[in-house]
Parts: C-alpha cells; sequence; structure tokens
DNA sequence: ACGTTGCATGTAACA
DNA sequence: GTTACATGCAACGTG
C-alpha cells in the first residue's frame, strides 16, 4: 500500500497506512478523495491502491477504453473513485468494480463492444477518403485487483492502428505528444464543414458521414448533446501525461487539426476538437504556433473566436447548461500560467445582487458544489482556498444551509474576494481545477451588453432540437469548427485579457462569434436572443408583464386625464340604484367629454373651479359644482357677468396662474403616480404602506423626476413599491431624523404607530364585544376583525352612527374613533363615512367645508406652511391653492371628487389613508 | 445602530 | 408538483 501525502505541500497531511478513505475525505460523486484538512484534492494513490499490482501501468474502460495509467498522475481524472469501491469512468460513466469484476462478465462486454465497433457502416466514397485520415479504434482492457488481475482482449482496427503493445512507456507515451489514447470513429462525420472552411481545415481531416444516418443515431445526438458546445482546442499538451477518449462505443465528430497535419505529425497524436469536447478534457490548450496560419485562415472565413459552454469534466450529466463553465482556451492558458499543468474547467455562475453584495456569500449551485467541491456533511462546512487567476489565493468557507429538506451552498467571506476582483452582479465567476495539483481556481469574466444563450437556447442546441432537423449539423459545423481554433484565435487577439476586456463575454453577438443557422440557411443567421434574464431570472410571464414605469404611468395620467372629463350625458337622468349598500347613478346613455377643469381651494375654504375659454384662452372662475361641456368660452359664463366677455382682463394674473396650473399638474400627477404604484405593487399590502409610500412621495418632491430605486428588500416589495420599507434609505444612510422632525416619513412613522395602537386597542375590544356584534345584522366580520378596506369598512358602518361622522372635522371623526373603540372599522375613511357610508349624497359644499379645514390643522400641527396659508398672509387676492388631485375619488363623479379628497387625506385614515394629503401638502409648502 | 448569521419564503425552472 | 435559488428578514452579536 502506498502512503500518500496530501499534494499540497503547506499541508502535508499523510494519509495513514495507505487506508486512503481515513484521512481524506471521498467525494462521492466527484473524482477524488479530498484532503480533509486542506481541500485539496487527492487522486493518485487512491488509484494506486486499487491498482496497486498492476506494474506496466496502463488500463483502460472497459466500456470506452478511456485509460488509466497507474502512478500516472496526469490520468487519475479520468475516473471516479467510488465510495462502494472500485472506479468509474468518467466518459461513460460505466462503473468498474475492480474487487468483484468476473473476467467473464468483462469478456463478454468487450466482446459485444468489439462487435459493434467492427460492424461495417455505409460509407461513401468520401467517407472512405476521410477514413485515410482517421485512425482506428483501439480497445484495451486490464484491471487488477488485489489478488487478480483481469486482462482481458484488445482490439485493434483500422488503419493507423496504434501498436498492439497497448502499454507503452511513459516515454512513448511522450513521443506521441502526450495523446494516448484515440478512437476515431468514420460512421459519424461533418457535412460541408469543408466547403464552409476551405483549405487545410476540412479537407481531408473531417470523418464525413450523411446526415440523415447522422441523426437517426440517438446515441450520436446524444453523445453530440452532451458535447457540442464543449469544444477545447486540443493541442497535443506537451510535458503532461494525459489521455483522452471519447464517450464509449458512441461515435463521434471528428474534426482534426490542420496545424497538426502541417506539422506532418502522425494522426494519432492529434486529438479532434470534437473528440476532445466528447469528453470534455480540457487539457490546458498551448496553442502551436504553426496552427496561427490556420487560425488566421479561418478567421479570414469569418471565424471569430468565440466562447462556447463547455459540459464540464465530471458531473456532465447532472449539470445545468447555465452552469457549464464558457472559459475559453486562452482563459485556460492564463490559469495554467507556462506550467504544465492540466485545467479542468468546472462550472461557472453568473453572480447574483446576493453573490456580489455585501453580504459576503455567494450561493453555489448545488450539483456544482456536491460535485466539485469538498462532501461536506455539516452545515458548518470547511474552509477553501481557491486561487484567482492572478495566483492569489482566497479562503472562504465553503459550507451549506439546510433548505426544504435540501441543502444550499454557499461560500462564505466572499466580499474581499469580490471587491478586489470588482465583481458585480451579473458578471461572471468560473471555477476550474488546477491538475495535478487539484487545486481550485476562480476567474471571472466582466458582464457586458453582449447576450450569453440562454438555458433554454444552449439545452435546445445541446440537444439537436435547436430550429429545425439540420441545426444540429449547422452548430456541429460552426461550433466545431470555430471552436476548435478558439485558442487560436483567441491568441491572434493578442494580448487581450480574458478576464478583463468586455470582448470575452459570453457569446459575444455583436462579434459575431457565431451564426446559429437554421434549417441550413446559411444566411439566415438565427439570431438568439438576447438574454433578458438579468440577475434574478424572470420568465415569460413576468417578461410579458413588464413595461416601463414611465410608459405606465403615462398611460394611466392618460386613462386618468379621460376619467377626469367624462361627463353624464346632459340630457339622461340618471336612475338610482343601490350597489352594496353604494348609491350609483345609472344612465341609459354612455357619458360625454366635458371641458376640462382644475379646481382650487381658497384659504377660507371657499372651493373655485377654473375653466379655460376655447377663444381667448383665458381662465374663469366658476363655481365648483358647475359641469361643463366639451365647449367653453367667456360668453358661457353665466356666473360672472363681469368676465362673460373675452374681453374681460384676467382674474389672475398670468403668473398667477401658471403657478397654479403648474401646482395641479404636479399634484395630479404626483397623485397617479402614488396610485398607480400602489396599484402595481400589491394592493393588498397596502393601506399603510400607501400612506407611507405618500408621505415619502411628499417629502421627495416630483415623483415623477425621481426614478425609484429597485428594491432589494422582500419579494412583495416589488420595484416601484412605495411602502414605507421601500422608501426609506437603507440603514445609516439618508439624513438622520430628529424625534422632532416633522418629515413624511417620521409623520408617517408616528402615524404609524398611533393606527397600530389604535388597531390593537380596537381588536381587544372587539373580542369582547364579539357577542354583542354576532346579534347585530351590521356586524359582519371584516368589521369585527377591522381589517376591511377604507370603502368597504364604510358601508359596514352601523346606521345608527353616521351622526357621529356628519359634518365635523376629520380629527374630529378620528377623536371619535378612538373614544368609540370597537364600534367603528378604523380602516375606513371619515370622509368616506361622510360621503358615503353617512350620506353618499352629501352636499359637494358641505364636504368641501368640511373637507378644507383638517388641512390647515394638520398643517399648523406639523409645522408645515401650505401655499395656502402663505398665501393668505400676503393676503393676496388670489390665493389658492390646489386642494387635491383630481379624480382620486372612486365612484364619483370628477368634480366631487375633487373636493371630497381634499379633506380625505388630512388625518382621517392615518395609515389607511392613499397619502394624497401628505403630497399636497408637501408640494404646496 | 449596525453587521452577521441562519432560516424562511417567493419565484422560476424543471420533471 | 418539486426543486433550486435569490433574497428577505429576524435573531443575535458587537461596538
Amino acid at each position: 500500500m502506498a502512503t500518500v501525502r496530501c499534494t499540497n505541500v503547506a499541508c502535508g497531511v499523510t494519509d495513514p497506512g495507505g487506508e486512503w478513505r481515513r484521512g481524506w475525505e471521498l467525494r462521492s460523486g466527484g473524482f477524488a478523495s479530498l484532503c480533509v484538512k486542506c481541500g485539496m484534492a487527492y487522486e493518485q494513490s487512491a488509484f494506486c491502491d486499487i491498482f496497486h499490482q498492476k506494474e506496466s501501468g496502463w488500463r483502460e474502460c472497459c466500456s470506452c477504453g478511456k485509460r488509466l495509467h497507474c502512478g500516472c498522475i496526469a490520468s487519475k481524472s479520468f475516473f471516479h473513485l467510488l465510495d462502494t469501491g472500485g472506479v468509474q469512468c468518467t466518459g461513460c460513466m460505466k462503473n468498474l468494480e475492480v474487487p468483484s469484476m468476473p473476467s467473464e462478465v468483462i469478456q463478454s462486454f468487450l466482446s459485444q463492444h468489439h462487435q459493434r465497433v467492427n460492424a461495417p457502416s455505409p460509407k461513401s466514397s468520401k467517407e472512405n477518403d476521410a477514413d485515410t485520415a482517421v485512425t482506428g479504434r483501439t480497445c484495451e482492457m486490464s484491471a487488477t485487483t488485489s489478488d487478480s488481475k483481469i486482462d482481458v482482449s484488445k482490439f485493434v482496427k483500422g488503419k493507423g492502428m496504434q501498436n498492439a503493445d497497448l502499454e507503452p512507456s511513459e516515454s512513448e507515451i511522450r513521443s506521441f505528444g502526450h495523446i494516448k489514447w484515440e478512437q476515431h470513429s468514420p460512421e459519424v462525420g461533418i457535412t460541408s464543414l469543408s466547403n464552409r472552411y476551405p483549405g487545410p481545415v476540412g479537407s481531408s481531416l473531417i470523418s464525413l458521414q450523411d446526415e440523415k444516418d447522422f441523426m437517426t443515431d440517438k446515441s450520436i445526438c446524444e453523445s453530440l448533446a452532451q458535447s457540442c458546445l464543449s469544444m477545447s482546442l486540443l493541442h497535443s499538451n506537451q510535458g503532461s501525461n494525459t489521455e483522452t477518449c471519447n464517450s464509449a462505443g458512441k461515435p463521434f465528430l471528428a474534426l482534426h487539426m490542420a496545424c497538426s497535419m502541417a506539422e506532418g505529425k502522425d494522426e494519432r497524436n492529434t486529438l479532434s476538437a470534437l473528440q476532445q469536447m466528447q469528453r470534455p478534457q480540457y487539457i490546458l490548450a498551448k496553442p502551436l504556433k504553426t496552427c496561427t496560419r490556420s487560425f488566421s485562415e479561418a478567421s479570414k472565413n469569418g471565424l471569430p473566436y468565440m466562447r462556447v459552454a463547455r459540459p464540464p469534466a465530471e458531473g456532465r450529466n447532472q449539470l445545468l447548461p447555465r452552469y457549464w463553465p464558457r472559459i475559453t482556451d486562452q482563459e485556460l492558458q492564463q490559469i495554467s500560467g507556462d506550467s504544465n499543468s492540466t485545467i479542468v474547467p468546472l462550472f461557472e455562475k453568473v453572480l447574483s445582487a446576493s453573490d456580489a453584495g455585501r453580504i459576503g456569500r455567494l450561493v453555489l449551485p448545488k450539483a456544482c458544489a456536491e460535485a466539485y467541491f469538498p462532501r461536506i456533511s455539516q452545515p458548518e462546512g470547511v474552509p477553501l482556498t481557491i486561487q484567482d487567476t492572478k495566483g492569489k489565493d482566497w479562503h472562504f468557507q465553503f459550507r451549506f444551509w439546510p433548505n426544504n429538506n435540501s441543502r444550499m451552498y454557499v461560500l462564505e467571506g466572499v466580499t474581499p474576494c469580490i471587491q478586489s476582483l470588482q465583481l458585480q452582479a451579473g458578471d461572471t465567476v468560473t471555477f476550474s481545477r488546477i491538475d495535478p495539483e487539484g487545486k481550485l481556481v476562480m476567474g471571472y469574466r466582466k458582464a457586458t451588453n453582449t447576450v450569453p444563450l440562454q438555458d433554454s437556447q444552449i439545452s435546445a442546441i445541446a440537444n439537436g432540437t435547436f430550429g429545425n432537423e439540420t441545426l444540429f449539423t449547422g452548430i456541429s459545423e460552426n461550433v466545431s469548427a470555430v471552436s476548435g481554433y478558439s485558442g487560436l484565435l483567441q491568441s491572434l487577439k493578442g494580448s487581450m485579457d480574458p478576464y478583463l476586456s468586455p470582448q470575452s463575454e459570453h457569446l459575444n453577438l455583436s462579434d459575431g462569434e457565431i451564426s446559429w443557422h437554421k434549417g441550413g440557411t446559411s444566411n439566415e443567421g438565427m439570431q438568439l436572443q438576447p438574454l433578458q434574464k438579468r440577475t434574478r431570472n424572470i420568465g415569460a410571464k413576468s417578461r410579458r408583464l413588464l413595461m416601463n414605469t414611465d410608459d405606465a404611468l403615462e398611460l394611466k395620467l392618460t386613462w386618468e386625464e379621460a376619467q377626469e372629463l367624462l361627463r353624464p350625458p346632459p340630457s339622461a337622468k340618471p336612475s338610482i340604484v343601490m350597489i352594496e349598500d353604494y348609491e350609483v347613478e345609472e344612465y341609459d346613455e354612455p357619458p360625454i367629454f366635458g371641458k376640462k377643469t382644475i379646481f382650487t381651494a381658497r384659504p377660507s375654504g371657499e372651493q373655485d373651479q377654473w375653466v379655460q375659454c376655447d377663444d381667448c384662452y383665458k381662465w374663469r372662475r366658476l363655481p365648483v359644482d358647475v359641469l361643463l361641456l366639451s365647449k367653453w368660452s367667456c360668453a358661457d359664463n353665466t356666473w360672472d357677468p363681469k368676465r362673460s366677455s373675452c374681453s374681460a382682463p384676467d382674474e389672475l394674473s398670468q403668473q398667477e396662474m401658471q403657478m397654479l396650473l403648474r401646482q395641479y399638474e404636479d399634484l395630479r400627477r404626483q397623485r397617479t403616480s402614488a396610485c398607480f404604484k400602489q396599484d402595481s405593487s400589491q394592493i393588498a399590502a397596502s393601506s399603510l404602506d400607501a400612506l407611507a409610500a405618500a408621505a415619502a412621495l411628499g417629502d421627495v418632491g416630483n415623483q415623477t423626476t425621481t426614478p425609484y430605486a429597485t428594491t432589494t428588500k422582500h419579494p412583495r416589495h416589488r420595484p416601484g413599491c412605495t411602502c414605507i420599507v421601500c422608501i426609506q434609505p437603507p440603514s445609516g444612510k439618508g439624513p438622520k431624523h430628529d424625534p422632532t422632525c416633522t418629515c413624511n416619513v417620521c409623520m408617517t412613522v408616528k402615524r404609524r404607530f398611533k393606527t397600530l395602537m389604535m388597531r390593537k386597542r380596537k381588536r381587544q375590544s372587539e373580542r369582547e364585544e364579539a357577542e354583542v356584534h354576532k346579534k347585530a345584522p351590521w356586524g359582519s366580520k371584516e368589521e369585527v376583525e377591522g381589517t376591511s378596506s377604507s370603502s368597504k369598512g364604510a358601508h359596514h358602518l352601523d346606521p345608527h352612527q353616521e351622526n357621529e361622522f356628519s359634518p365635523v372635522s376629520s380629527r374630529t371623526i378620528v377623536e371619535n374613533v378612538e373614544v368609540s373603540q370597537g364600534q367603528i372599522d378604523l380602516n375606513c375613511h371619515p370622509v368616506s363615512h361622510d360621503s358615503q357610508a353617512a350620506n353618499p349624497r352629501n352636499s359637494m359644499m358641505s364636504l368641501l367645508q368640511d373637507a378644507y379645514r383638517p388641512l390647515e390643522t394638520y398643517l399648523k400641527q406639523n409645522g408645515l406652511t401650505s401655499l395656502a396659508s402663505q398665501q393668505s398672509k400676503e393676503g393676496s387676492p388670489s390665493s389658492l391653492t390646489v386642494p387635491q388631485a383630481p379624480g382620486e375619488s372612486e365612484g364619483k363623479v370628477p368634480d366631487e371628487s375633487h373636493f371630497a379628497s381634499a379633506s380625505k387625506d388630512q388625518e382621517g385614515g392615518d395609515d389607511e389613508g392613499d397619502g394624497g394629503t401628505d403630497m399636497a401638502t408637501s408640494d404646496a409648502s
């Protein structure tokens, strides 16, 4: 038994007595054992332990012929060590249970395998020609256990076959350019690649096959599906002992490197790009100088370098395409530097806001974490050292949280790294492993405006279902050809830093990196849809519902404006119907559009309506209760004979009128904005939030020009949510609020607290009086629970209480509410009580009078000064203020709403109110 | 008051 | 219907 030592020199933990499982944590899904101390992957001795007695070294998977060289440290990644014992071929996932595998079973399997391999397949002459460039198939299986040796068979087929002696020495292997195994099949090929990319690329080095046969072979599809996007530039990895293999018995696309031929090397010394991708080995690409020529040609033919997703070497079956590493060969090279190390890209992840945030936690995809990171059994996890591309080690804590009977893996302590690399949400981090050290490396790519493939697209491509039947070939052509040269292409790009340059990001359509052909129409490049997935996944449904806030707001405004202009048909008499205790005016004729007017309030509380003459454009004052038709001129001004002519002077100066109009528009817009935002967030959430929002609106001024910051709070707080949670600056930010501060946020908080206390007391008393209410005909559930909305609550009021809420101020109303606990739904709006519950058709003037008082009261109490009061002090005859934005009251004639709403928000409603007053107040002040 | 930590929850993707 | 994941949030710790 070999005594092993952690390959991490700094760690140096020694595995006692060859019992390599002790002290080394064996990954169930991975290939290696890992040092429990430092997390360093460790493989070699494990193989050596299993195949200890094998002297000359080579073994191959009985299924695919993948070789395992005992003692060859580079061969480690081709087999998984299984917890149950034995190994598993990473190419075909077939287990090789070394200790117990009967030789006859293996013999049988290999016999079948042999027959399949040798089965004749129809080939065109071209294919036969291509065969000359294709190496044969060799299969060897040799496994040794501690007490027996299974030496089964050897297969050699085709031209250029390998030496029958399938146990070459290390030197022999090196002389082959470190490619010890190659399995080519002429059964499958690429069509038209040579046509598309003339020259040495596809002329005689490409296996060709009818598309038809190609596509009908499901296994091929599957095989290729796994790998068609996993191209890797295949160069002889001089100096490293690596070996390659394709999937078990599956035909594969073979694209030989022209450069290899140019060098006059034996074709066995080369690997096809697709062969490599078939079993993504990710041998570190070291572009050969001679290949540059080919690359140049390819480049001239419109082949930019590209970034393609590579299914990771291990666990690719489980890994979502989203996480397939899209690392380029150049990046691999950068990671590797000049060493002979092999870089094994593992996975990548686009950083979410959480990942890149200050919290310092990077959520790892579960499958990736379990496949490539140390196996952890405790939530505390293990420390993990990951090197960045500059060689700096970063120490993280790899751990998990229990989550829904599952696990959620995170890397903790990533903040320094994230900050150092200046990563943001949307950037991509790529995790790779350096073999043979087994060290984890992380690269990164900065996000750009270019768009990576969507998962579905990648999957579709991988499955050959993206597009129609010829897409697969098209992809094969493009991807294979392009990817085969990707490293070279990148090398041509020179000094570009793949980790910093935006050009290296994703699949850069703008660079024309790839043209997905649909339906075989080469010129019909199928543009991949831009990835709409940002940091947070967003579904198609959500995307459909996405609307620019400004657009929606404008739409809302337009609608509001339209509502504002609606008038009842002049000649029609309404019939009054009762709907849920509301009196509703019902007309037989549709409404008409009336003249747009604005409403103002004087300090005395008197309300005015202003209308603009269609002829002279002067504004004339009218009684508030006048309903105007669409056309109006000074001659129609029967209420003010002095100004019944266009020649009469303006009552207000132009400046005053403009100010009034501006004020009016601002208020209306704010009001609409607040309503809209409340709608678009969750109305249900809301009465409390709405007031807070309104408070904030009043606080921040004109929201129409202030974009809402995207909330990062609970999902229920959507972007645009204006609740108190969302409008407040983050902790520690924003201005400090003095205890005596009377800003809207503070006032909101105070009112909120007050309301909550009121609710609490109310509920207590309601419980006590529940019995009484049950017997009362009006004792609805909502009333008892106090959860009804304002309007709903209004008409659930005890009719006998109506008198309590007649023409008095809202404050008085609220005070009464507080006094008469338990009998009134505090959610109901005082004004609503007045105007709807108590007397839905109350006189407008009385409403106005009632409504305006609390505003002044409120303003004085809060130390705020309204425009009205200012103007009042100035004694101007035009001391007017806009009482409220129009169109806010539901189920009312617009005119009424303007005035009734003036009182709506002053005090009553508090948290439940819609906060219009705050806006008005703020704006006015 | 602020940062950290661990869990809970909503949503999208997947089966 | 289930799973994975992004992230909200409350409890807790610290200065």
